[in-house]
DNA sequence: GCTTGACCTTTGTGTAACCCAAAGGTTTTA
DNA sequence: TAAAACCTTTGGGTTACACAAAGGTCAAGC
């Protein structure tokens, strides 16, 4: 495979192939009459395993541990394993974060749908983002709590 | 207020107020004698209004925009708005990408607590990470499967 | 046979939101 | 008074690519 098949197949954009080849995170023999790079099954493989980990947060560093654990001819899983046990907390911090963030973000949007937009008044740039906690102090209520 | 002052009442870096004094976000005056930057309180106003939109997912880019909205007169809340009815859907997309990962990391974590390693079988690198939908064809299994 | 367009190559630059180091001036403290 | 702790600007590093330039290669059509 040339490196635009291999990036369709995998679902990425050539630049992204030869980023990973460049990194040394996937291998390409030389086409030796033109100098073409080669792929073979085992990048592709690769390519979907890094879209995988990537997905999951991973870094293309950890990832290129992984593969260096495995090329040893060690089993990378008790490294995956011990980076799966790190990420989960974070990704269940991260979700509880973005959820908590939706919640303002729906609230403030529902409690000003029927408010007009007022001008910014000098202690608020403004509540739709600023001043989440007490959404009557903003733009739209027409100064009824100054 | 100079430079760490203020980073130290917004809960950020020295680094980051100057990052943002260098794009313009927030302003700062000098002090005659001896040039050095000087922060009031509509600075740490603004910084920490780049904190909350950042926490949402915007960029500094957006953060300008909404400012110089502001700035000019006029109510930066309909922009804000539209920002934020664009960035719920997205965020609620990325929640559930994170929690249909996390699902598969536990599930994957659980299974495979009671197996022991493998070694990479050559169809698969590491299936903690690869082959989600079928735990079973994976390192540690013994070549069940195989 | 030759041009055209689509591919490939390497090299170098840009992105976002900072972090860090260097080299030097200032202010505070012991 | 001297060291510690701060400030200044400048410039390079980070991550995971995207993109442009300059040039070689290849399949297609005229």
């Amino acid at each position: 495979m040339k490196v635009s098949e291999l990036a369709n197949t995998a679902n990425v954009t050539p630049e992204t192939i030869r980023h990973y080849t460049r990194e040394g995170l996937i291998q390409a023999n030389r086409n030796p009459e033109n100098g073409y790079h080669q792929y073979d099954k085992e990048a592709l493989r690769k390519v979907r395993f890094i879209q995988q980990a990537r997905e999951l947060g991973f870094s293309l560093k950890q990832v290129q541990d992984i593969f260096e654990q495995s090329d040893s001819g060690d089993s990378p899983c008790p490294l995956v394993r011990d980076l799966l046990k790190q990420k989960v907390p974070e990704v269940k911090q991260q979700i509880a974060q973005l959820q908590s963030h939706l919640n303002k973000m729906e609230a403030a949007l529902s409690a000003w749908d029927q408010m007009q937009d007022g001008v910014p008044n000098g202690h608020s740039i403004c509540c739709l983002i600023e001043e989440w906690d007490k959404p009557d102090d903003c733009c739209g209520n027409g100064g009824k709590n100054d």
